[in-house]
DNA sequence: CCATGAATGCGTTATTATGACGCAAACAAA
DNA sequence: TTTGTTTGCGTCATAATAACGCATTCATGG
């Protein structure tokens, strides 16, 4: 993050501060950014940066995208903003967090300038965060949870081809529930949102699932799926 | 709104809105103000005012609400941050919008100091809004429509005590789709939500139905109701 | 090379939820 | 007194759901 001073300025500075989710063997993971100066010097915190005068939310979630870990072209959804005069130990700013959903093609994220400091930890073993970002993160989590029920937003975490079972295992991490197999298949499959991509096998196929893909000829604001 | 220069900040100033919805004579309506001042002077807006360097969101919000409106303790939910650098004329000015649903026993606004100024309107016959005010008031109007359906907020618009057929007609009103009345009784009974006050009538009371009030023994955040 | 076990695709069935109504009692208005 | 409206309660056919069974495929290991 840039160096500036804080109290020289009557309005509150504004952060826009990313959770990078990504599926990583089977489960759910985060970017996080080593800190590299106070305050939380050495502490895990969330990617982010200040916003420019005449920047937009979003134009500052693809600077520090692109920037600091080498990635673009992803899901992005505001998530909230966060206001606690002490949140930041500097002085006072808010920060608006983002979230944004990166498909296994952006996992290597050697490419940006920080990718040294930058790491994905899976949410089972967060370590402790800077700021206030667990709370941002757990906010994070729970609209993430609530998403892939009524968008179809699951698919953004996986390939663009992908098979039954790792749509199905990517819910049931999710949500953190175990849910029927046979039953989730049927589901998702008479929504009509996902299509199958080349000839049909016959019977099961053990370790080579059949692929399918996104509908992209469909109305992606109808989706719901009742687990 | 205080009055006050904008180019010599580096930082955006920050405004808070405020969307208060109220339900008038079966229909949805919100608190707009006419402002006095430019810009936008003579036009309909929201309510809102600029946050302190040392206030939350929702103290603005309360500020707002009990100065200007001369209302307190109300539902409460943030809603979005608004970025677009030309949203105000007179500088770089973000808004995060929150919105508040009211009951009767708040309708009369003729206890703030602007009281004069404001005005209750119904959501079929809102007049062009400064600003992008619009555009904040659609989307609280999308996240009304949704919250009903997975939070018992619909509550937060009528007496503390109601008859079925007020909420019934509050659901159709919101979500702008006819629902069997039946059905909906049905649904809403069994989802044990709602407990019925008083000894139980008999038969059919015209124009003078049970009465109930929300059940406040039962977790909040478990409520949907599949319309 | 065959037996074993795990994973996948495709069913079935009992139970529940839903949508679309019917009907009688109460009550205001004519 | 009659008529029409509103409310509360109930019915029923259909759809959706949860909980499973089963055969096939295929990697693995003896």
């Amino acid at each position: 993050m840039e160096k500036r001073s804080f109290t020289s300025y009557r309005n509150p500075a504004i952060a826009v501060d990313l959770v990078v989710f990504g599926y990583h063997s089977e489960q759910l993971s985060i970017l996080l950014l080593n800190r590299k100066e106070a305050p939380f010097k050495g502490r895990w915190t969330l990617p982010g940066a200040f916003l420019g005068l005449e920047e937009t939310f979003r134009q500052v979630c693809q600077r520090i995208l692109e920037t600091k870990l080498g990635i673009a072209d992803l899901y992005l959804e505001q998530l909230y903003s966060f206001d606690q005069p002490n949140r930041d130990p500097r002085g006072r700013v808010l920060s608006v967090a983002y979230f944004a959903l990166v498909n296994p093609d952006h996992y290597d994220i050697t490419a940006g300038e920080m990718a040294n400091d930058v790491k994905w930890f899976s949410m089972e073993e967060l370590p402790r965060l800077g700021f206030d970002h667990t709370t941002i993160v757990q906010m994070a989590a729970e609209r993430l949870r609530a998403k892939i029920l009524y968008h179809p937003v699951g698919f953004e975490l996986l390939h663009h081809e992908f098979t039954l079972p790792e749509l199905h295992r990517l819910y049931e991490t999710i949500l953190g529930i175990p849910i029927d197999r046979r039953n989730f298949r049927r589901k998702i499959l008479d929504s009509g949102y996902i299509v199958m991509t080349g000839e049909k096998k016959t019977g099961a196929q053990h370790r080579h699932p059949d692929i399918y893909q996104f509908n992209s000829n469909i109305d992606p604001g109808n989706f719901t799926i009742n687990i």
